[in-house]
DNA sequence: AATACAATTAGCCAACTCGCTAAATGCTGC
DNA sequence: GCAGCATTTAGCGAGTTGGCTAATTGTATT
């Protein structure tokens, strides 16, 4: 593996671990449905404002989502929608493998799904 | 939120973390050419066996990968293809967005990708 | 300007991650 | 059975993550 290779999975294991939070999926999820204030988003969600928005800003700082100031409020937006594929396969992992998964949750979640 | 859709979450983000390291990255990526064994692996990255060993089973009990062990070998398969579709998505987060990532190592991505 | 609300930043702490080395387990060949 | 290789497991330590509260910044309203 040259440098070059291994700094190029590095940014994309950045970029994956964005997403790799149960919360940060939620907020991808919802704002597939279009945009969102912090407060809205915080008030879905059980955690304090302070930690929205640090996912938030993680999200952003990646390129996955967008940012919008009006007045007082911060609106985000989805600005690639591609990484809602991922959730597909992601089910298609949990249906067809997960050893550990499968001893979980991944029973219950297919109730759910 | 409910509690099973907070569930939901928890375990899609399970998986996704286990794709979101970049020795991990190339694993999958490599054994979408094929079966590989611990020992091949391990040459190709630059760690220890026992820390590419952990990162194997990681993959593998989320069921992304499928282990055989063939006498003193084990040798891994890709067991769920699709999340070679990730990279793609990555990889157009890394084109259109990503302030940080723009500021570090992207231009020098788009050099060499 | 004063108050109130929205959002971010800073600082703290518990939990986790990932590298390593050492030890254990399992198979192969002598 | 013993020696040697392949792999995993265990245990350690540095660094990161994600929650919280408190403090800061910025906008709107009175």
């Amino acid at each position: 593996m040259t440098a070059n290779t291994r700094a190029q999975y590095k940014t994309q294991a950045h970029i994956i671990k964005a997403l790799a939070h149960p919360t940060r999926l939620f907020i991808v999820d919802e704002l597939a449905r279009g945009e969102r204030s912090v407060r809205e988003l915080t008030d879905m969600i059980g955690v304090e404002m302070p930690t929205v928005s640090r996912h938030l800003s993680q999200l952003r700082n990646v390129g996955i989502v967008d940012d919008e100031k009006r007045g007082a409020q911060v609106f985000y937006r989805l600005r690639v929608p591609c990484v809602l594929n991922f959730f597909k396969c992601v089910e298609a992992v949990q249906r067809d493998g997960g050893k550990e998964a499968r001893q979980n949750t991944v029973l219950e979640m297919s109730c759910v799904a």
